[in-house]
DNA sequence: CGGGGGCGTGAGAACGCTCTCACGGCCGTG
DNA sequence: CACGGCCGTGAGAGCGTTCTCACGCCCCCG
């Protein structure tokens, strides 16, 4: 009776072993639930647990099974703005949510510099994680190589610049920016300017891809004058409005790639006296929650979420299972939601 | 020469030993940089390491040491919305870089309900992190008590509901609140309203004891009227900004208890043909980012996160490391930031 | 020239778990 | 009544580390 209050010290399979009056094993049939096992032995070995307060160490577990039960989910993004996006946001909960039914543990890992991503590839490679989905991947991310290369499971959540073998889910970004613009040509607009996203993503270099092709499409020129680079942000989108305002004063709508850089813009045209969508239509991307608040609503591309984030980590689930799969990849449909804005 | 492609097949201590041409131990006290080895077998070792790709197994260290090098950020929110806060978003940047610097991995847990917060619970229970430090605690959260019955090092953002010896670091929401209440009545107002956070939260509840505080310090009356619960969501403060001009359309002034609600309020008002500051004064909490760019600038509390953030970690990491240490716990001044909307 | 004291090294026992294998006991069948 | 098969069980060998010891070696001092 000398310690009750320190070393809380784990309990260990053999002390439950002993206090059930059973082999290590048996115990950790039962802990595992395996089918041979008697009732009794069963029933003697799960109350020991409980009165032991047993919980299996994991690393011990990791060591001979090899396996972690655990996924992570890696943002990684230098720009701090964009980590309240609310994309990100809507795909943490997605996938959460979808892992929260089966036994494996989310961890998210955030990477602000080239620093934390290499400190990420460690953790990775360290054996910490089954698997890996890789969120808002740059053209210069050194992530996706590691990792690879570490033969560790890889889901991307866009898809990659170089048509690597690495599964990836994403939305049809070029499809949707194309249908913004054909909309926006087909409701007589003549001078559509764009926001775009940043050019070393592909969600950027896709949509924009998909504006150029829908003005192509509706036999109107791409003007240069007519395309800002933004950053994701409302920040970022403010400010492509203001400079595209300047530049070509005389647009009369916008294809801004993201939502909360739509709000920006939003801004920036009424700080300007123009009116939406009299004076300017703009059409954004994301769906957002924020694009059916903001004055005006917004009319936007939706990206499936719904179909994208179960589709994550089913896809990276049968990577790790399967151990010879292909990499196998998925490409969501867009819509546009027509709302006041345009 | 039967495989090349297959079989990533981590190497081992011993695989590197071999090579090498020393014994395991040798091998680890140079991977762990111990002063204790010559520069010949350092070398030599250190040139396996580099040709085998040799990576040490995590699960087998923590499994003898019994530490992990990892600590959990977990944010404890059901409410999705609240999830894109620009808060939460800052403290996860300051903390992720406070701990860039050391050699301990950041891991992002994320709860939406109470299984997976037991999820969690279970995570840390089995060996994963050697600490967590715990956001937005709601008053009926389970996971202080699993932890710290667990013994797992704990810190705490926000102070706990009840007197517990738990290490937390907070704001002074009380004295924060009261200063912008008491700078409304100063400044002649009158009818000052409040929208709370959401009382089940302590900087929800603390806030508003601050504002009665101040409205009692300066001889006013506190309204039950004058008082709607928010949730610390943007939609969530128009709600109760609009309920509030409906309850009480004679109020001059308004302390909204998080930007982002403030926000929402300032949508609201415009709405209702309230100018702000000259009908009704709007002061938030926390100075984030939007509050700057809002429409008129946001008068607010500022809260101290570059003091917090490295707190925070730190009295974690003074847990960690010291056994026997007495919980520690800060409050970080608040100061007023005036613009225009008060 | 002999003995003590570092210093670098290696052998081997943990750490807590899983998993293979072999072994008794019971059944059903020949 | 003997025998093969199955089922529940336990012994023991790993999994890849760290860490404690003990052991040579060389240097310095007496």
């Amino acid at each position: 009776m000398t310690d009750t209050t320190s070393r809380a010290a784990s309990p260990t399979l053999d002390e439950v072993a002993v206090l059930a009056g059973v082999s290590r094993a048996t115990v950790s049939r039962v802990v595992n639930d395996s089918p041979k096992v008697s009732p009794e032995a069963r029933q003697a070995v799960l109350s020991a647990v409980a009165q032991l307060r047993y919980v299996p160490n994991r690393m011990a577990r990791s060591l001979v099974t090899r396996r972690t039960d655990t996924v992570a989910l890696v943002l990684n993004e230098p720009n701090t703005q964009v980590f309240s996006d609310p994309f990100f946001a809507s795909i943490v909960r997605g996938v959460s949510a979808t892992l929260a039914d089966t036994d494996l543990n989310l961890v998210l890992l955030t990477a602000q510099d080239e620093r934390e991503q290499e400190k990420i590839g460690r953790y990775a490679r360290q054996g910490h994680v089954d698997g890996v989905i890789l969120m808002s991947v740059h053209s210069d991310d050194p992530l996706p190589d590691i990792l690879e290369e570490a033969g560790i499971p890889l889901v991307l959540c866009g898809r990659p610049f170089d048509d690597r073998a690495v599964a990836y889910v994403d939305a049809d970004n070029r499809g949707g920016a194309r249908e913004a613009a054909a909309y926006l040509a087909a409701s007589g607009r003549r001078r559509i300017a764009t926001i775009t996203g940043p050019l070393d993503m592909i969600a950027g270099v896709d949509r924009l891809a998909g504006y150029q092709a829908g003005l192509a499409a509706a036999g109107q020129e791409v003007r240069a004058d007519l395309l800002a680079e933004g950053d994701f942000t409302e920040v970022g989108g403010a400010r492509a409005m203001a400079a595209l305002l300047e530049r070509a004063p005389d647009l009369d709508a916008v294809f801004v790639a993201s939502d909360p850089m739509a709000v920006g813009a939003l801004r920036a045209l009424r700080e300007a006296g123009r009116r939406v969508p009299e004076d300017v239509a703009v059409v954004g991307f994301d769906d957002a929650a924020v694009a059916e608040r903001c004055d005006p609503p917004l009319t936007t591309v939706a990206q499936p979420l719904t179909d994208m984030t179960p589709l994550l980590t089913e896809l990276l689930l049968r990577q790790i299972e399967g151990v010879g799969e292909q990499a196998e990849s998925r490409v969501c449909r867009t819509h546009l939601v027509r709302r006041a804005s345009a």
